[in-house]
RNA sequence: GCUCCCAUCGUCUAGCCCGGUCUAGGACAUCGCCUUUUCACGGCGGUAACAGGGGUUCGAAUCCCCUUGGGAGUACCA
């Protein structure tokens, strides 16, 4: 039996980094198993739906390298892959239940239903259908009405017995009887609902596991009736657990930036994405935290998620981005890098600088972005800022002097840059004619030629400056 | 309220199914030290967890029950 999985969003928004993590999730199984990926969208929503967002949602499935094999805009033999063109099936199977007595026509009012509600929230249950349409005595009464126009719902007449499913995360889990009472499958607006279209599409699209959020663990008890109805084969399922913020109330928008979109406008690296969303929730066989898809292909599996919810935490995904930044390669680095605003400096720049360039700041990037930044606080800022121990650096008796020196070499210098050579001779002669060495000499040239305390290796970093700027900073530390 | 699910360092987790090898391992973060004649690199190390209580057992992080806490569902939303 070759595996068939799904992803199935609704279109009512932005791509939701808990949405990617269970498409992922999804993505990944059906590649470890040489199965099948499919997605399907759940649009039987009208009013919240919008095909806008079904675009933007492939487009950052696709960013995040997660690819469908079948889908809306890669049609397969178990098409139409969106709900909403599939209502006639839907139809099709709901008057099947309907002849078998499995479902019934319901004409009860908002009202009734409210109240019906009501009692059973006072008598401290969940609320069970207990309308007269239930009874297949007024079946005939339903029919006359429909023939006059009326509009009903169609209602699932829900069995009376427990069930049980063995989840692949949770184990084996037990809705007991009276869980759920009979529900709406067909709205009397004609248009199905979600429990009932999943159940009919993963059947006849012969999905053989889903996996799919902890949210809808208890609605899989209705599926369960349904399936069983329909006398059609039950899928494995995985319910992998929630995402939470940091109060461990389910992620949402109120904890910031939680949309895919977000994080892609903000260039974070794709794999990095995925390995991180991938280790929230599920672990490695061999315990490593850093890891692309297809070492991911290798090994993925349904039996290693952990059961209880995790906390979504950005520390981490920078950690991960920046150790999924280290492993590319530097002429990729750039590619990305000059893709950044403000990198017209960095541009401008022979091979060779680039080169070196970024091979020096990736030890200190975890983001794409911090680039431009670090360039431009490290190499091109011309102003240097009194920060206090850079005033602590100056109040030292040797640095004036060695600025003194600096400056006078700065102005003699010629070429666009400084060399490594260059700037070893003049550490030299400050060392050998005035006689500082150790950390007055270092922190001192450091201070007279970057304006800064601390900073990466001078002999990597002074290179890359443009005397022009060198000189700016130097001159004005000497005032 | 009712039903279901969950519970190991601050965070992500390993271990749990198949009790002993766990004075509970790793990673992020944090702190410290070392090295680097400077430094945001690097190296080494530290702090830090089995929610509580009962059982079962020679032995429990691991199995069972209760409590507590957290989450989800409870729609003619998905």
């Amino acid at each position: 039996m070759t595996v068939r999985v799904r992803f199935a969003p609704s279109p009512t928004g932005y791509l939701h980094i808990g949405g990617a993590r269970t498409a992922l999730y999804n993505y990944l199984y059906a590649k470890a198993t040489g199965g099948t990926f499919i997605l399907r969208i759940e649009d039987t929503d009208l009013e919240r739906s919008k095909s806008e967002y079904e675009t933007l949602q492939i487009d950052d499935l696709k960013w995040l390298g997660i690819f469908h094999d079948e889908g809306p805009d890669k049609p397969g033999k178990f098409g139409p892959y969106r709900q909403s063109e599939r209502l006639e099936i839907y139809m099709k199977y709901a008057n099947l239940l309907i002849e078998q007595g499995k479902a019934y026509y319901d004409f009860c009012t908002e009202e009734e239903l409210e109240a019906m509600k009501e009692k059973a929230a006072a008598e401290g249950r969940d609320p069970i259908y207990q309308g007269k349409w239930k009874d297949p005595a007024f079946h005939a009464e339903a029919l006359q009405k429909i023939a006059a126009g009326e509009k009903p719902a169609i209602r699932f007449r829900a069995p009376k017995k427990a069930y049980t499913l063995n989840d692949k995360v949770k184990g084996s889990v037990t809705y007991p009887e009276g869980m759920v009472g009979d529900f709406v499958i067909v709205r009397s607006n004609g248009l199905p609902v979600y429990n009932y279209c999943c159940v009919v599409d993963d059947m006849l699209m012969e999905i053989t596991h889903v996996i799919r959020g902890e949210d809808h663990l208890n609605n899989t008890v209705r599926q369960l009736m349904i399936y069983e109805a329909l006398n059609s084969k039950i899928p494995e399922f995985a319910h992998v657990s929630l995402l939470i913020g940091h109060d461990r109330q389910k992620l949402s928008k109120r904890h910031g930036a939680t949309s895919v979109n977000l994080y892609r406008n903000e260039h974070y690296l794709p794999e990095a994405m995925c390995n991180y969303l991938c280790l929230l929730g599920w672990s490695h066989p061999e315990e490593r935290d850093i890891f692309n898809k297809e070492d991911l292909f290798k090994v993925f599996s349904l039996d290693r998620f952990s059961a209880h919810a995790a906390m979504y935490d950005l520390e981490k995904l920078k950690w991960v981005n920046g150790e999924h930044l280290k492993k590319m390669s530097t002429i990729d680095l750039i590619t990305l890098i000059e893709k950044e605003p403000e990198t017209e400096f960095f541009s401008k720049q022979s091979q060779d600088w680039k080169n070196a360039c970024v091979e020096l700041l990736k030890k200190y990037a975890s983001f794409v972005t911090d680039f431009p930044k670090l360039v431009n606080e490290l190499i091109l800022n011309e102003n240097p800022e009194m920060t206090d121990p850079l005033k602590e650096i100056m109040a030292w008796e040797t640095t004036p002097k060695i600025l003194s020196f600096i400056k006078e070499k700065v102005d003699s210098v010629e070429s666009e840059f400084v060399t490594e050579a260059e700037l070893n001779s003049w550490m030299e002669s400050v060392k050998k004619d005035m006689g500082v060495k150790g950390k007055p000499l270092f922190m001192g040239v450091r201070a007279a030629l970057t304006g800064h305390d601390h900073g990466p290796d001078l002999k990597f970093l002074i290179p890359l400056t443009p005397v022009t700027i060198l000189r700016n900073r130097v001159h004005q530390l000497s005032k």
